[in-house]
DNA sequence: TGGAATTATACTCAATTTGAGTATAAATAA
DNA sequence: TTATTTATACTCAAATTGAGTATAATTCCA
């Protein structure tokens, strides 16, 4: 087993977190905010090291502390990159790998530097409205394209963005955005350098610096994924709440409308809710306190939640 | 952004790769034939040198065909472990960070030092023939004194290994084996250094070197749970098959036994499948041989394949 | 040669789950 | 007081699932 000799270039770990909470129907995500107002935003992150970190959830607990300070609830790690030039590394300089990390956090606050809309960044995948005309408009003629150049791609193109009578899966956040890195029509491809990307993105939606938005985009995508099996849901909710707002909040995340009824359903007899007795009082009828149980099952899945739109937001008056 | 000074002691990558198939209803991983006869066996691996691969997959890659010369189909990224006392490693060394990946292959060989079968990893998790009687002879009672003295961990051997109730969730093989791990009871916890294992594993079950038991158990919860949803499946099987042999297939690698008119009418109606128009000839009426229908499609959803057990083998009879 | 054994495949049927409503209740706003 | 808003209850057909029974096409073997 021949392990790297001295005299080769370093390896660097660095643990970013990508910490989602939703706010009154926004999907938020915590930023840094730095000194410099003119760059691209990032994650809180730093280096993985060893000799203080017991485990890299330490290590990134650490960072989310110094850089943001937001109380963490479920943390998982969703993927490590290491692919060269995703990382703007200088030649000479030690290689970069990174591992991505998804936090949930119920304590969000307004939209600010700090606090960012992740639509903002893949307005692609807000179907709430219906589905986003800038996919018809800008993205598919940009794709179709490029796929046109690299037939080999198309297969992957189809089932990422739902074409020719495939479905939309919500969970293909990050399949959709390296496909468009790919084809360079996001920012980033050009700051890394790709031989095809125009100086001036051709797809909306806001950079991020480093490889922070293709870990934003793995974290939307186990999000959107594990929602439907297991209860994850809870940790994004107040200690209390109605079924309207988890219904809303288990929307902001999938980015689609769900039916009400069913879900209340759905929710109700799968023993994740503990009636407070206690009432909201908001605009119409007064609705129900609920709270989450957390008591020994708390890990069963929560089965269902499987997405099957309701209307859209637009057509429900 | 304050990055590891020189000096500090140098991270190293292990690639570790559990490559898996299956061989008439026994489930087969490729280990490395090495010159020792009597030590623990050990997964194909070796460092990621940034220099010579582009990426972690070519990497690996690189030692998978240099050590054990298997042909891969899907490979996919598992998890990345870090935590300090896990990998044997004697101070001052470099400390070296594993991240293992699952690769699929549908060319195994007899059961030999090369091809093992998994189950001798981990003979809990074979349900074909009915609960394990190791699990109530010998895992609950040393698992049920751990948990009085580590009563914050009952929860988790609660859902883990499915107790009062609980339903035994067959992809949950990480969270098992990490329970036993931590309470002592496999070997490879004595050779970490874990002040309460024996020196003596009171489970039965063979170990592998340096965390692969652990990598292996992760691979093969994740194929356990992705089989449920994605089609991978027929990265396991020859060219074409029968569906017995493929329903086999399934039961292997979920460890429990399917009800096979219901088997062949969730994968018949799946789309995947084309038929050959070719019978195999065997016991009994023979069976059509029919092929995994790659084009397009490939990646859609194989929904079904949820564990609603048939009977158990020896109650087939 | 002719069952018995073996394996594959077709079909049935009740129970449950899902998708999509309608109906009604309890508040506030005007 | 009535319209508006929101919550909750209930219905109903379609689809899916779980668990069989029935039958067909082979080989095995006496």
């Amino acid at each position: 087993m021949q392990h790297s000799k001295p005299g080769e270039p370093q390896i660097l770990i660095d643990l970013s977190t990508a910490i989602i909470g939703t706010d009154g129907g926004t999907f938020q995500c915590r930023l840094v905010e730095d000194d410099t107002e003119t760059k691209t935003g990032r994650l809180p992150f730093g280096p993985f090291v060893p000799d203080q970190h017991r485990t890299m959830e330490i290590g990134l607990r650490q960072w989310v502390g110094e850089q943001v300070g937001v109380e963490l609830g479920h943390v998982e790690q969703l993927y490590t990159f290491a692919d060269r030039g995703r990382q703007h590394t200088t030649p000479g300089a030690p290689h970069v790998v990174s591992v991505g990390y998804l936090a949930l956090t119920n304590q969000t606050g307004d939209q600010t530097r700090a606090w960012r809309n992740i639509y903002n960044f893949f307005p692609w995948e807000d179907w709430r409205d219906g589905e986003p005309s800038m996919l018809a408009d800008i993205i598919y003629p940009a794709l179709d394209s490029w796929v046109a150049r690299h037939a080999e791609r198309r297969a992957s193109a189809r089932l990422a963005f739902g074409r020719d009578g495939m479905p939309w899966g919500e969970e293909y956040v990050l399949e959709r955005y390296e496909l468009l890195y790919e084809a360079g029509l996001v920012a980033e491809a050009f700051a890394d350098g790709r031989e095809n990307a125009l100086p001036t993105p051709v797809v909306p939606g806001e950079a991020l610096q480093l490889d922070h938005r293709r870990i934003l985009a793995t974290a939307v995508g186990r999000l959107r994924a594990k929602l439907k099996y297991r209860p994850v849901i809870f940790d994004l909710m107040p200690q209390t709440f109605t079924l309207t707002q988890l219904q809303h909040t288990a929307e902001t995340v999938l980015g689609v409308t769900l039916h009400k009824q069913n879900f209340r359903r759905l929710v109700e007899k799968s023993g994740f809710l503990e009636a407070t007795g206690k009432m909201s009082k908001a605009r119409g009828r007064p609705a129900e306190l609920f709270k989450f149980r957390h008591q020994e099952r708390s890990e069963r899945p929560l089965a269902g939640l499987r997405v099957s739109s309701g209307r859209t937001r637009s057509s429900e008056a």
